[in-house]
DNA sequence: TAACATTAGGGTAATTAGGGAC
DNA sequence: CTTGTCCTAATTACCCTAATGT
């Protein structure tokens, strides 16, 4: 059952969402996405995480969200609440 | 059981890792992971250690603060001997 | 022995990391 | 507060040919 723990680089996760490389670099330094680390620095993301994530996996509907409480509510708990799991057995 | 006298090869450690083999190399040859040599030249990683290395050793994520925590990984265990992991400039 | 895929080795582009500022 | 762009340095990817492993 591979539910897909390829791993993707940061410019294809960049790719995905359509954004710099340079804030998928921030998302995983803020702990907001799961990062695995080369021995020579680099990062790799599950693509399976990726996927949750794009999916909006977790995310309500933002059809009349508009003001995005994001961390100025206590518990932001934002979201897909948590990691989604995406790899761990 | 075996937890890792396996060898594996430098195109299984590049796939697990999704980079090149030639990277693999490269990182045997700078000492950040070890390798076996066949008589014939060729390397053999212990399947032990770069199962470590994949999973962070010892390291869960570097988030530190802003946003919220995520969800604690499965007990990192302890670091096995963290070898010579050196290395970011 | 022969054939095939993989690996080693060097060299050169492309990508990524990290910081700091707007 | 988030995102994109600037910079420099390090790491990685792809090019090649020859040797090794099965």
């Amino acid at each position: 059952m591979d539910t897909g723990d390829r791993l993707l680089t940061p410019g294809e996760v960049a790719a995905l969402f359509r954004v710099d490389p340079k804030t998928v670099t921030r998302w995983a330094a803020a702990g907001r996405i799961g990062s695995i680390r080369t021995p020579g620095g680099h990062r790799r993301f599950r693509e399976s995480e990726v996927r949750a994530l794009l999916e909006g996996e977790g995310m309500l509907d933002e059809a009349d969200e508009m003001g995005r409480p994001r961390n100025a509510g206590p518990t932001a708990s934002t979201g897909p609440a948590g990691p989604a799991n995406a790899g761990m057995y």
